[in-house]
DNA sequence: GTCTATAGGCTGATAGAC
DNA sequence: GTCTATCAGCCTATAGAC
């Protein structure tokens, strides 16, 4: 009865293998090439798995790309949420806040690609799941900013314009990444490629020191 | 006579326009869709002309994308790159990059999502008359900065870092204005939306703050 | 310089065999 | 669940008439 204890009641034991191979190589596909600049036939290649497979398993391209997104979205939101409500000191909550969102994106590094394409382009999911998360993301840090402000450790900034400096400069510094690393490769870098934590260092760094109600002595 | 004085040695009037027709309409649409999304019949219907032009006059959808994003990054890296070689003190001349930027960016408003897209991208046109105007526009603010370390007005921070971390935010505003102005329509926005000059108000108070040597005593 | 007509390639989706 | 074969539609580019 070895067979038994082996054979668990799963019919499609490769089903979900091929589904998480569509998911992967669709990350890094259109976190390249965005959603127009990038085939179906390329995603499955890379894959390794028959096109079809696309429209079987995700309902077609859209549909995977609307996974993919949601598969990132919706942890990253979960955890920033749970900082936000955490009973933490605001500077603390900040900087944490900082680094939950680049260590989420050295998880996940197709992510900032993906949801800035979302934000600049037209807009193709903007009704769908994926956008609470987004509203989510960006209703964490708020949250910190105006407790804060509250209690009157922050000067009183606007919120929404603080949180979109400072998620904006780290969403800017992640996608672009990869022009550094080409740029310093042929050599046309005027200095040394910075770092994610060196430019990390410098955001929460800077970022404090212009929230902060009582000057450093420094 | 009078036709000899209005006829201008001119052998093809309409030519110019026909070209700026297309450079517009262009504009508008590649920031939009990107490169990928936007077709050549989309660009010749809204110019108002034949999509055989775009090879006619600029040798196909990439020439015709090219001539786009030299037209506005030229003028743009000659301003910055003048800002910064003149002899402004540091604090100021930081000030009026920003403004200096942002105004830049009023007349070209395609220019920051274009720019952003070969940022991101597999980057298309990285070995073209483009690149050194980006390569320019990121050494100015450099320059300004090393100035303000040198003189010791600004704590000696990674220039590199800094410039990615200003010139960022300001890309990441402009470019996401469009979602916040459909956001706000919806009325899921949980504030007002903050106009440019908030957000460039913002930005230039905090930068100061975080690279003064001297904090403000408020 | 402009336009029409068309070529030729690639795209995403799916019917139907296994 | 997987694969092959095939489809219709859209894409960019261009030859040739005006």
């Amino acid at each position: 009865m070895s067979t038994t204890v082996r054979a668990k009641p799963r019919p499609a034991r490769d089903s979900e293998a091929t589904r998480e191979a569509l998911l992967s190589a669709g990350a890094t596909l259109f976190a390249e090439g965005g959603f127009d600049g990038t085939s179906v036939d390329e995603i499955a290649r890379k894959a390794r798995v028959n096109k079809a497979m696309i429209s079987y398993h995700f309902g077609g391209k859209e549909g995977l790309y609307g996974a993919i997104l949601a598969a990132a979205a919706a942890p990253a939101a979960e955890r920033l949420r749970e900082l936000a409500a955490a009973d933490i000191p605001p500077v603390e909550a900040l900087t944490r806040y900082i680094e939950t969102f680049v260590e989420l994106t050295e998880k996940n590094p197709h992510f900032p690609p993906m949801i800035l394409r979302e934000l600049m382009g037209g807009g193709r999911l903007f009704d769908e799941a994926f956008f609470p998360h987004v509203l989510a993301i960006f209703g964490s840090i708020r949250m910190i900013l105006a407790r804060g402000i509250a209690l009157k450790v922050f000067r009183p900034v606007d919120p929404l314009v603080t949180h979109l400096s400072v998620v904006g400069s780290l969403l800017f510094f992640l996608v672009t990444e990869g022009v550094r690393e080409r740029m310093e490769k042929k050599g046309i870098l005027p200095a040394p490629r910075p770092l994610p934590r060196d430019f990390v260092a410098h955001l929460k760094d800077v970022t404090i020191r212009g929230l902060l109600a009582e000057p450093p002595r420094n």
